[in-house]
Order: structure tokens, then sequence, then C-alpha cells
RNA sequence: GCGCCAGUAGCUCAGGUGGAUAGAGCAGCGGUCUUCUAAACCGCGGGUCGGGGGUUCGAAUCCCUCCUGGCGUGCCA
């Protein structure tokens, strides 16, 4: 029997198809396949409903129709049960033996994959996420367009996307004077060599005091800034000693989070890039002065025809604005990218709704192509009292010092659920249980709502998180450590599946690729955390009431079959949210 | 002023491209380890989906309006 990879994406194409034979009105007639409550079925078709309400019909009756064009030309796959229920609803359940056969063809994540990858073959995009200021230390406010980033640049992958992940750093700004200076009157070697970005924070903050009591040191650290920008050897070179032991230490976290960047193209990297912005803007009447300032606006916009999007400004400097757009020229010609995808929080939103405005009548008067654009963000950080995030100090909690404290909880943990591990086994453990418990703290819930920063919500090890995650896989790779090499028994030896527990942990396999598409539609990492918690859900139950080895070898096969695609489906879902799984805890 | 986002159980959040009785976790209460890891499972209680109007066979979801909060709004990013 063949089974369907998208069984939704299949049944609103056959519907289609029936909907056509019929004389149905195409362009009226929109299938609505959407997944069901498990009561009714897998998938639902609601489209008949206000079909039948716009020419005046009967539902229930255009449904019959339907259903019954389906089965005619035998366009539906066997093994999936059509019902019509209530008003008009279509219903579709999987059969067990739908069910089993979905489960024996997809048996491995090059499997899914392939099917997955034919959504997005041929196409490159380049993921901008992460962008931290160099000279600083990341703090949590760093967390989600990383791991947001990252996961939406794995889910494209997954689609078959070429994904080109880039850092755009904050290499390039005003601050650089005020590090200047306090690096050359305030610098510790020791501490240095020791941290780096811990030393620079400091150098900045004692250099800034500095500069606000005392007017000389203020113009001091203006004249550095002016010497970087004319390429004085001296200044450069320590920009340079700057930057290159910043990134180090980025690498360092990134590493610990398993993010791995193709490119660290900085805002500096287009310095020497502006000058084509200026002048093609301009050439194109696109840019005008404005109160000495260089300006594009948008007269057709409501309120871009006023507020200016700054391209450079009143001293002649370059800003943010300025090497966004250069950078969108870059990577169409560069990377010669189909899509640009952005990932920051949604407090630039006009700035980013300006650029691509300013993009696209750029790249149309220039003859040029234009990419498909995405700002992808995400809400601001909160403290617990909801308002922005504070700790007593007025700094925001560093990045470093979070993952350290989550792998030191988790390192307590293992050692009381897991005393006789060895230590150096228990370790590696609480970093991934650590690690994935902050991941997942931040992947799970939808992005665009306000982040309110909870020590405790971070540091969740119960309930909704990667350790319950990661369990569940440990449970099935304990089954499989466990089972004697004689009583393993190949996934053809397996009957149907017959226990409600049996059947909810297939089905809820099955709606993996339905999962998917609602992720990477929206780009919106989420959706495969829900999908994820509820197949671990659904393991749990059935670990919970259904025995795996059993002395029946056709049961023995079907719950093994039910075992091993669940760690496979939990484990190429944890790899799209970057978590690492495990196989003890 | 204008604009964007948000308001769902005591708390933290799903569901939001309209569908069937609005779901989880945490917290509370009660059960389940001689059998594949109890970081688990099963059960119970808990709601004017911010208020009001509208569209619809059907609204947490779409439209209007009001309230509350956050953010943005010419030289930071």
């Amino acid at each position: 029997m063949d089974v369907w990879f998208d069984v939704a994406r299949n049944l609103e194409a056959r519907l289609n198809e029936a909907a056509a034979d019929l004389g149905w009105d195409r362009d009226v007639f929109e299938p609505a396949v959407r997944t069901a409550d498990p009561r009714f079925g897998d998938f639902q078709a609601n489209g008949v409903l206000p079909y039948a309400k716009r020419n005046k019909q009967n539902p229930r009756a255009l449904a019959e129709q339907l259903v019954e064009n389906l089965g005619e030309k035998k366009a539906l796959a066997a093994g999936i049960d059509v019902s019509i229920a209530g008003p008009g609803f279509i219903n579709f359940k999987l059969t067990p033996t739908y069910l089993l056969n979905w489960l024996r063809q997809f048996d491995s994540e090059a499997h899914l994959q392939r099917d997955a990858g034919k959504r997005f073959a041929g196409r490159t995009w380049v993921v901008d996420y992460g962008s931290p200021n160099t000279a600083k230390q990341m703090h949590v406010g760093h967390l989600r367009t990383i791991i947001v980033g990252e996961s939406i640049c794995r889910l494209l992958e997954f689609c078959g996307a070429k994904v080109i992940r880039d850092n755009h750093l904050g290499d390039w700004g005003t601050q650089f004077g005020i590090i200047l200076y306090g690096y050359k009157h305030f610098l510790d070697p020791e501490a240095l060599a020791r941290d780096p970005l811990e030393e620079f924070e400091r150098l900045y903050k004692a250099a800034n005091a500095r500069c606000k009591e005392d007017p000389a040191a203020l113009e001091e650290a203006r004249a550095e800034l002016v010497r970087l920008q004319q390429g004085d050897p001296d200044a450069v070179a320590i920009w340079e000693k700057v930057n290159q032991l910043s990134v180090q230490s980025l690498k360092e976290i990134y590493e610990r989070l398993d993010v791995h960047y193709d490119h660290y193209l900085g805002e500096s990297f287009y310095r020497d890039k502006v000058d084509t912005v200026y002048r093609e803007l301009t050439e194109i009447g696109l840019a005008e002065e404005s109160e000495g300032a260089l300006v594009v606006f948008h007269p057709e916009h409501p309120r871009f025809a006023t507020q200016p999007f700054i391209i450079r400004k009143r001293d002649g400097a370059s800003n943010y604005a300025t090497t966004d757009l250069a950078t969108m020229l870059y990577r169409v010609e560069h990377f010669d990218a189909d899509g640009i995808i952005i990932v920051t929080d949604s407090r630039q939103n006009d700035h980013f709704e300006q650029l691509w405005l300013t993009t696209r009548k750029w790249f149309e008067a220039t003859g040029r192509r234009l990419p498909e654009f995405q700002h992808v963000t995400f809400g601001t950080i909160l403290g617990e009292d909801g308002k922005a995030i504070k700790t007593r100090s007025g700094d925001p909690i560093r990045l470093k010092a979070l993952l350290d404290e989550a792998v030191e909880r988790a390192f307590a943990i293992v050692t009381e659920k897991n005393p006789d591990l060895p230590e150096e086994k228990r370790r590696e453990i609480a970093e991934r249980v650590g690690i994935g418990a902050v991941v997942y703290a931040d992947l799970s819930q939808n992005r665009t709502s306000d982040y309110i920063f909870s020590w405790q919500k971070l540091l969740s090890f119960e309930g909704n998180t990667a350790p319950y995650l990661l369990y569940a896989c440990v449970r099935i790779a304990s089954i499989l450590r466990k089972l004697p090499a004689e009583q393993d028994t190949p996934p053809e030896n397996a009957s149907a599946f017959e226990t409600a527990e049996e059947i909810a942990l297939a089905r809820k396999l099955a709606a993996f690729p339905a999962a998917l598409d609602q992720a990477v539609t929206t780009l919106r990492p989420h959706f495969i955390s829900l999908y994820l918690y509820e197949l671990a859900g659904a393991f749990s139950s059935f670990y919970n009431a259904d025995r795996v080895i059993v002395d029946d070898p056709a049961v023995r096969a079907r719950r093994l079959l039910l075992c091993r695609r669940t760690l496979m489906v939990l484990q190429t879902g944890l790899h799209l949210l970057t978590i690492r799984p495990l196989d003890q805890m």
C-alpha cells in the first residue's frame, strides 16, 4: 500500500480534483483541510460548508457528492476512512493498517527529509541572526535571535533550501571611540588574557564614566573614533584586536549552543560599500537632503511620507540604514539569495519596513532581481514584574551565566536521580539537559509574544520542557538496550495497532509533516515544540499502558516499531530545535 | 497625536489563514514503582477568551469601538 508523506496536502489536492470533476467553481471552493480533533479523525475538510452557503445548496448533499467522487475515482489512497459529520464536515481517519504502512515507509530522518526537501529545493536563503555588538558580553536578550534564527535555518534546510548563516556583527559603531580611549588608558593585560569580553566591558564602562566627567577625555574619545574611521594604523590595530578577541569569545557560546555561522560579515564589512548606496539612491531620485541629512521618504505611505529613513547623518557618517541597504545588495549579488531573513526583536519593525520599501524601489529602478524578504520578529524581554528587564545593578543577565547555572542545576538533578553514573558522564548529560532546557524554554513559546524572563521557567526541568522530551528518548533507548538480540523483530512481522495508546501514538507520528509544514510556513519553531511535546506525551502514555518486550512476536514487533519511530521523530524534531538528544540521563 | 504588538484558568502560556464540548504546564487535591529509567503515568477541581457592538449557519480567531499594558515614531542599533 502506498502512503502519503503529507496526508493533509494530498487530501487537499484530491478534494480539488474531485471538485473540478463535479464542475464546482474552483475559484470559490477551498477544501480547508485541517488537523482534526482525534475524536473525529486525523484530518477534516471544512470547505464544503461555505461553498454550499454561497451557492445556496444543502451542504450535506454536496459533501456526499464530493466524497462519492473521491471513492469512484479511487483517488483516495486505500486505508483512509472517510465520513461526513454534522452539517457537512468531511472527516478522514487513517486506519491502523495505513498507520502501520506509514511507519514502515518513513523509517529514517533521511527518508522524512527526502519528501520534506521538495519544498524549497534549489532555493538559497541568507539568514541574518545573532548579530551582537562586539566588545560586549551577550546577555539573555541575545538568546532569542540566536535560537530562533538557528532553528529557522534548520527548518529551511530540512525543507531543501540552501541556507547561508550570516552573523551581522555590530562591529563599527560610535562606541569604538570610547573603547579605544579605554583601551589606551585603562587596559589590564592579565584581565584581557583571562576574559576579553569582561575586560572590554570594564574598559567601556570606565572610559564612559571618565568621558562624562571630563570634557577632555570625551574630546579624546571622539578623536579616537575619527582616527579609526580615517584608517589610522594604530587605532585600526586595536579595533581589529578587539573584534578578533570578541568573535573568539562569542564562538565559545555558539559552540555550546551548537550554532555555527558561515560568515561573520559585520557592519564594518560594508563600510566601503556605502558610497554606492548614496550615489544610486540619489541618482534615481529616491534619496533627498533634509535637515542636513540624506533621507528617503515614501510619499505613498501614511507614516513614512514624513518619517524619514535616514541613510546619511548630518555629520556625513553612515548609520545602520546605510549598511543594511548595502547588505541587501551584497546578499543578492554575492550570495545570489532568493530570500533574506533577518531575525531581530520587534522594536525594529519600522526600520525594516522602511528598509524593505526602500530596497524594493531601489532594485526596481536599477533593474535588479528582488529577493523575498522576511523580517522575523520576536517580543521584548521583560522582567518578572512585566517591565523591561534589569537587575538591581542595572546590568542585564549574562547569557554565559544563565547557561552555567542551567548546567549546574541539571548536574545536581542527574546526580540525585542517577548517582551510579561516573561523574564525567553526569557532566556530559548535565550540559545537554541544562542547555536544552534553556533553548526549549525559548522555542516553546510563540516568538512574537513578549518574553518574560524567569529563572524558574528557563531552568525548569518539569512539564513541557526539554528534559521531558529527552526523557522519552532515554526510555526508548533503554528498551532497545535491554532488548535481547534474538527477541528483536523486524517491522514486517508487526500486526496492526490495537490498543488505544498504540493507535494514538501512531497517529501522532504520522502528524509530523503537518507540524513541520506549520512551522516552516510561519517560521515559528514553537509548532515543532508543541508537536514534540504531544508526541512525547503519547509515547509516555503508551509506555505506561503497554509493555514493549512481550512474548507475542507480532505484538512485540509493532511496539518496537512504534518505539523506533518515536525515537527517530523525536531526534529529528529536537535537531530542528537545536537540542542534542541523549540515550541516558 | 500616529503606528505596531499584546490582554485566554491563581501563575506561565498554546490555540488566532473562522469550525464540532477553548487546551497544556506549574501550583492544589487523590491514586500508580517485586515487571522496559516515577525527570514519568492516571484522575479531580478550576474560564464573562480585557469590555461593548457587528459580520456569519458557526467567532478566542475577522471588522468597528473603547479600556489597559509594552514598544516605536530624524541623526543608537
